[in-house]
DNA sequence: GGTTCCCTCCAAGCCCGCCTTATGCTCGGC
DNA sequence: GCCGAGCATAAGGCGGGCTTGGAGGGAACC
């Protein structure tokens, strides 16, 4: 910065000097020593290049120059206080926008408690959902198009490594199968064992990950239905047209009529998680976000 | 105060990492280096409680709270230029009002002089001018109701001593006698020779300056007449109806229509001064005011 | 007129904050 | 895989601000 500048600390006192009249009552109006407000007014005063107040026995009276700074120091400070104000605003939690991503049935349980969690604990934050799913929503993420993108994850996923992972909870996948098929009502079922079975299919990447766990068994999946929608997965099933796997969370979400629910063999979990930003982590209305999400899924 | 406030300096700051949308182009920009940025912004998001921007690869962006500082950054910024600017105006003689208060027959011709020149030199000044003598135009001084009082003084005068006193120009007493008298192109008149002339006086300040001068010649002046109308008192002696004192300088703006102007024995000589208070005196407009003043007599 | 109190300036010292240089790291781009 | 740009961090130097202590001056009060 070339030549002094004038800061706000400047008009401060300047305007506690001309409010008091006094460079002491001043002093104490600011809590600090009469010396220190002495010696901004002449830092100031040698700044403007003018003498800003004049002292006449035990009157001071602002120059022009003074009156002018003051003047302007009216607005300046104002400013000033609004912008604090507002920050601390949003650092305190009585305000502050979220956007939230996230996929499809984890936006149907998870996000609608830590919402409502969210509004009543801070009523001036808001939230805002839309549903999407990586790689999607992760690319919003990074361009600022959402602060907080919910995914899920069947293995370790090194292409979020420069983000924030916030595990929420552990989906365990079970298997449907009609409820007249001979598997209905066994505790455990072995995936191998559905190796000639129809089956149908959700998203696709959990499509692709059916065929990677089936390939481990050591057969290929023949899939006749992919849809996203659960409950018409789940409709497909009941309807006899073949057996499917989905996440605990998703069935729990969709009545199954005439659909039975069974364990499978070896166990398969999905990992449900929130991802933001490093530095978005530590905002606070996504930090609480993040926190809510995190109990509503506890 | 207690807590960092947020200052001026944070806002620059901030403001040139919005725009050029990093660290070392706003380092460039300010003039500094990039670490000087990189504490500024982590001080300034220490104080705000929450993050300002986040970058994401090369691409930076502003948070809400950011958004919502550099919003009011541009309204506070600006006010803190217009009154650098104001001020600056002031401090460079191309704003500013000084007001003189002047003695009667100083301001018909040493002000005039004086406010033209500062006219000529700096057209957005403004000059207001009333008329007025000590006591009452040092009181004025010291309410703040002038910035200049123009004054004169026989002998030195310790009530000024906490004013600054500029000498303009020293002006010597000449006696003026009808032109029919005695006296009239006599090149030198003792004042003792005078004693039982009719006198007639000027204003009360001159006429008690008068009365000492005589009786220190020996004599107490038979005052007939007592004015402060310089043409009325040269009218008065011209009418041969006693003689007077008059400052050299109140002669010379009046026709001397049958009257005789001549040296006195001793020599009386009355300062002229511009009063100011010390701190005006540094106002560039009073400054500057004063030069012209001096420069106008000299 | 003397005394007293308050305000202000001045000098010295301390401390904190800012800026700088130097270094290491990460990320995009070639 | 290499290179350049940008950012963070650490250490050092430096200036500025605040404080304490003291002296001077003015106004009010006795």
């Amino acid at each position: 910065m070339l030549g002094p500048m004038i800061e706000a600390r400047h008009l401060r006192v300047l305007r506690a000097v001309a409010r008091t009249g006094s460079y002491s009552a001043a002093a104490r109006q600011l809590g600090c020593t009469q010396p220190a407000v002495s010696q901004q007014m002449k830092a100031l005063e040698l700044s403007a290049g003018t003498p800003l107040l004049v002292r006449t026995g035990r009157e001071t009276r602002l120059t022009e120059a003074g009156e002018a700074l003051v003047r302007h120091a009216a607005g300046i400070l104002a400013g000033l206080t609004a912008a604090e104000e507002e920050v601390a605003a949003l650092a305190g939690l009585r305000a502050g926008r979220v956007r939230i991503v996230s996929f499809p049935s984890g936006s149907s349980t998870l996000v609608p408690t830590a919402v409502a969690a969210m509004r009543n604990d801070h009523p001036g934050t808001r939230v805002s959902l839309v549903e999407g799913e990586p790689p999607g929503s992760v690319e919003m993420l990074r361009a600022g198009d959402c602060e907080i993108a919910l995914a899920f994850r069947y293995a370790p996923s090194p292409e979020w490594d420069d983000l924030v992972v916030r595990p929420l909870l552990t989906d365990r996948l079970v298997g449907l199968v009609p409820g007249t098929h001979r598997f209905a009502g066994e505790p455990v079922v072995g995936i191998g064992t559905l190796a000639e079975e129809p089956w149908i299919a959700g998203c696709p990447r959990c499509r692709g990950h059916l065929v990677d766990v089936c390939e481990r068994a050591g057969f290929t999946p023949r899939v006749d239905f992919a849809t996203d929608d659960y409950p018409a997965v789940v409709g497909l099933v009941g309807a006899g047209l073949g057996v499917a796997v989905l996440p605990e969370l998703a069935v729990r979400s969709v009545r199954t009529h005439g659909v039975a629910t069974v364990r499978l063999e070896p166990d398969v979990r999905r990992e449900v998680v929130a991802l933001t930003l490093p530095d978005l982590a530590r905002v606070p209305v996504v930090g609480g976000m993040l926190d809510r999400l995190e109990a509503a899924a506890g």
